[in-house]
DNA sequence: CAGTGGTCTAGACCACACC
DNA sequence: GTGTGGTCTAGACCACTGT
């Protein structure tokens, strides 16, 4: 029972009925709402925090998550200065243009091949120096014509979640090593030749499908990828 | 009440009273035990199941987890072959030693400079082609005269848990990118200046305290390093 | 069959936040 | 003060396991 509860409500945010940031129904509320009892409530909504669907705060109430600054640089994103702290670097918009997904793409992104996909090349930057040039591919069906703004946030996966209801919530990070082509060489400041770090993510959405492709690659020489194993 | 539990439960384990794979009393029994109800004594086996400290099992018990080969695999092993799914190469051992922790390797495992540290070298194949060098760092404090040891397990963190009442049960990775020395050349069968990452590990027991350091040079044509955000 | 964990319920009380 | 989530308790029943 307290799975179909989980559904019901991960369905009402997916329908926008729930918005993110916005604050949901008391336990009791709820309990009534699906005809079970709060401890039940309690138990789903327990587990959606636990995937971070959701946020609790005692005495004022449960809502959806949104990617705050904070959330995304903790959850999302692991590239960190060697001698610092986590941090958000800038983003320089290098351009942005429809194309038509490959077979790489479209393997990636689940499309067929073909498919318009959105294309957004960026640089980014963190405390001025250059660190990492970043491709991201986007299904044109999901974003429509978001090619056509002419600027973007730093902060894309609230952006996503704000205009184009899309809420990512997992993704899967490929990492490789690599030798710094000429276009690096030139973005990054970098000698060619020098390592750079490859990661390839696929992000999902809360229904399981992907929605962003992007491709990053770092300098080597004074960042690194964190992980956190538990 | 719960996280008192779940602390007495864990110093428990710590002691050795309960030992990896052994089954804990009912909920019942540790109810009567700690003098709390069973509801929470349940919360509490449930957050250190979570952590992965223990495990259950309907209908038999609960049970201290055991670093066996799919625990192992799923959560601290992340190097994969490109088209494959994850899989624990062959260790062949290279060297052991003892020797005195410089700086890096005091600040690492939280040692003061000039504590005696083994060093066990290894190479690393999977499908018989080398794939991984490992250097690994241990204080001697708590691994005694494991150097002198004429061979060593494929899986190191059963092998600590068994032998030396060690629990890892986290870990932290940073990984960067390099080039191939010619000791990697060698080692590893790639030109010297290929890329190859770097993954810094140090892992931690179940009471915070770093118990391994562990560098690993990874080929990068055929494998990568996958990590999965949620 | 007996013993275990898994789920659901109901009620009480506490800690916290906001008005 | 009122409403929220957080914790603890108690009891019932189910599902699964091994004998």
């Amino acid at each position: 029972m307290y799975k179909q509860v989980q559904q019901l409500i991960t369905q009402y945010i997916i329908e926008g009925r729930w918005k993110a940031g916005e604050m949901l129904p008391s336990e009791f509320q709820l309990a009534d709402l699906f005809g079970v009892s709060q401890g039940t409530v309690r138990k789903a909504l327990n587990a959606m925090t636990d995937e971070h669907i959701l946020f609790r705060r005692q005495g004022v109430g449960t809502f959806v998550s949104e990617h705050t600054l904070q959330q995304t640089l903790f959850h999302f994103f692991h590239i960190v200065a060697d001698g610092g702290t986590p941090e958000l670097p800038n983003a320089q918009l290098r351009g942005m243009s429809k194309i038509a997904a490959d077979q790489r793409i479209a393997a990636a992104l689940n499309l067929t091949e073909g498919s318009p996909v959105i294309r957004i090349d960026r640089l980014r930057a963190m405390h001025g120096k250059p660190c990492i040039r970043e491709e991201i591919l986007l299904p044109h069906a999901l974003f429509g014509d978001l090619h056509l703004l002419p600027e973007l946030p730093h902060s894309l996966y609230h952006f996503y979640q704000q205009q184009y209801q899309v809420n990512v919530h997992k993704a899967c990070d490929r990492i490789k090593a690599d030798l710094a082509n000429a276009d690096d060489a030139a973005a990054l400041d970098i000698p060619p030749g020098a390592p750079v770090l490859v990661v390839e993510r696929i992000a999902k959405a809360l229904d399981g499908k992907p929605v962003e492709y992007r491709t990053s690659r770092v300098r080597s020489d004074d960042f690194h990828y964190l992980v956190e194993l538990n």
